[in-house]
RNA sequence: GCUCCUGUAGCUCAGUCGGUAGAGCAUUUCCAUGGUAAGGAAAAGGUCGUCGGUUCGAUUCCGAUCGGGAGCUCCA
């Protein structure tokens, strides 16, 4: 038996759904089918909505045409027999595809009683299809545009091998166990609550101290890399959106305006205007320049209640925001350096794999001469390339005001997240007219250059609880050791220990409860502390401590010792090669 | 926002073919003082998301509304 690459089996599948689909609702109108990543799907209008039953019927059928081992043969008909066919099948969907291919002859792939509009390749009978597995059904717009029809999508999968399937559906199982939203209240770490409002996140005594202890990491790096710290108000006046164009542009993203004494103020959707707001305040000659204006600034954007997701999308979100002002001269240098900062920031925080894309000038519509964007353009592709990093180019694919490169990182099981983000501005230097005095003693452009690590803090941290699966390394842990007394005897004991550990700065915990000892051990592993320490009589007769990690013995220790162990463990992992500043 | 699913104790869920509810965990108290993944007992805890309709009677049926989830579109 020929081995078919996994897309074409998984696209074949597709086809056996739609047969299938067609068997239960022969007035069934059929979308598309594609293969996608891990699976495929087949949108359909029905008349009317498929339950979880509905699947397991679907399944049966396809598995019964699995068996029958039908052959795929391909057809090729003139675009006048292609729009006869559809028409008299009333496929009304396909004869949109036609119409839009607009092709004097269209491939059709048949198998049994079953023919779909379909350029290929298929497997050579439905018998090589492996395994099928149906797993979810919901609405889809044709086409993906709101104006247009909502289809309903049917999501399944194929393997060659039942193995395979069902190590997928494992790692299904492994990335669930791993959700933000389920570990982030298990752990203590956040919530989200009804009365307060969608995409609004409180963060607990737990998340606190780790954000606590994320930003004082960030704010050690930045002051070590040459960035001023500016802070911003969390509302401005709508002049200042109007100057910055974020009222023309941005505004469906906007809340609403206050109104406080016939002036109209806006929640702020980002911190650029701020920042610029602090250049203009005073004159800079290129002798200040660069500047490198950092803020953790939270920001809030209207985001449709549909798309709001735990930590990943919300609609109140701090950026770990910076604005570089810069002479061209200096661009190509800052760039090199806000790159090196980026990736060993990431790696500090376990994302040592990384994807980058740079997006280029958009072919109509863009600010700016062709002139700064090509030396813009220039500065991000020589820092990848000076780094040695890969990168895919998405030609045109910029902002109207300036080109930028994205990085994604990717997590413990090989997830991609967008965070990091490099964006060129044209366009508001020229709005707020930022200048600065050149070397010639007249007034210069500057560039200016957004930019951010971790996108936002709030999305960073999700993707760290799954990255982690909430079992943080230990300079991290919102509790490094939690002490276990064996009975009440150990109690005074543990109690002074972890008040002179905490007084160091040691993020150490005591369970004094009536819980048995292997009753406190199970809760280590339930709340995952990464280490724990057993205090019993021994301990205070020997005045030797015995360090764990989960079952690992770490080693035993005298106090001091275990002290200052932990305050070892307490420090950030070495970020070398800090960009030096001028 | 749209389509579908969903909303019972702090959490995870069971249940009522319409007669005002139950378990486990967590909490509190008591007993036990136990040495590496759950010691025992008791108590407390719910206008069954909200509003309206049908009904003698609604947590259960119907409608609306507000949350939550999956996906579509969009995005840090």
């Amino acid at each position: 038996m020929v081995a078919f690459p996994i897309e074409v089996i998984r696209h074949s599948a597709a086809h056996v759904l739609a047969q299938a689909v067609l068997e239960l609702f022969p007035e069934a109108k059929l979308g598309i089918g594609p293969s996608i990543e891990d699976g495929f799907y087949y949108d359909f209008e029905l008349p009317r909505s498929l339950s979880d039953d509905d699947l397991i019927d679907l399944e049966r059928r396809m598995n019964v045409i699995l068996v029958q081992d039908q052959p795929f043969s391909q057809l090729e008909w003139t675009a006048e027999e292609a729009v006869a066919y559809m028409t008299e099948k009333r496929q009304s969907y396909k004869l949109d595809i036609i119409k839009d291919l607009n092709l004097p002859t269209y491939s059709f792939f048949k198998n049994g009683p079953f023919l779909d509009l379909c350029k290929g390749p298929h497997v050579a009978s439905t018998g090589q299809i492996g395994v099928i597995k149906l797993l979810k059904v919901s609405g889809a717009y044709w086409r993906g545009s709101e104006k247009n029809p909502m289809l309903q999508r049917i999501y399944g999968t194929a393997f060659c091998a039942r193995e395979d399937l069902d190590r997928h559906l494992l790692k299904l199982e492994e990335a669930k166990k791993r959700d933000h939203r389920l570990l982030g209240k298990d752990l203590g770490l956040f919530s989200i609550q009804e009365d307060i409002g969608g995409g609004l996140i409180l963060w607990h005594p737990k998340g606190a101290r780790m954000r606590y202890l994320m930003e004082e990491y960030w704010r050690q790096v930045h002051l070590r890399s040459g960035y001023e710290f500016v802070n911003s108000p969390h509302v401005g006046l709508s002049k200042l959106w109007h100057t910055s164009g974020h009222l023309d542009f941005y505004q469906e993203n906007m809340y609403s305006s206050i109104r406080v004494e016939e002036q109209e103020y806006y929640l702020k959707p980002m911190n650029c205007p701020f920042h610029i707001m602090v250049y203009k305040d005073k004159g800079y000659s290129y002798r200040h320049l660069p500047l490198r204006f950092a803020e953790l600034g939270t920001v809030y954007r209207y985001e449709r209640s549909g798309v709001l997701h735990g930590l990943m999308r919300v609609r109140g979100f701090t950026q770990d925001d910076a604005h570089i002002i810069c002479t061209p001269e200096q661009v190509q240098d800052e760039i090199l350096t806000v790159m090196k900062l980026c990736l060993d920031v990431l790696s500090v925080f376990g994302f040592q794999k990384v994807e980058v894309y740079l997006s280029t000038r958009p072919k109509e519509k863009f600010v700016g001469d062709l002139e700064q964007w090509a030396q813009a353009e220039n500065a991000l592709r020589q820092a990848i390339d000076i780094l040695g990093i890969d990168y895919q180019v998405d030609d045109g694919g910029g902002a109207f005001y300036g080109p930028k490169i994205d990085i994604k990182i990717e997590d413990a099981i090989g997830r991609q997240w967008q965070c990091s983000t490099v964006q060129f501005d044209f366009n508001l230097p020229d709005r707020f007219d930022m200048t600065y005095i050149g070397v010639d003693g007249k007034k210069h452009r500057p560039y200016m250059i957004h930019r951010a690590l971790w996108g936002s803090v709030e999305r960073f941290f999700g993707i760290l609880i799954e990255h982690y699966e909430g079992k943080f390394p230990a300079w991290l842990a919102p509790v490094q050791v939690r002490l276990l007394t064996v009975s009440e005897t150990a109690e005074s004991y543990a109690l002074f220990l972890k008040k002179s550990w905490m007084a160091h700065g040691i993020r150490v915990e005591l369970d004094h409860s009536n819980d048995k000892i292997g009753a406190k051990i199970r809760k280590i592993f339930l709340d995952k502390i990464p280490y724990h320490i057993v205090l019993g009589d021994r301990e205070i007769q020997s005045k030797m401590i015995c360090v764990k990690q989960g079952n690992k013995e770490v080693g035993s220790f005298g106090i001091e010792e275990a002290r200052d162990f932990f305050l070892s463990e307490s420090a950030y992992p070495d970020f070398l090669d800090v960009a030096s500043p001028h």
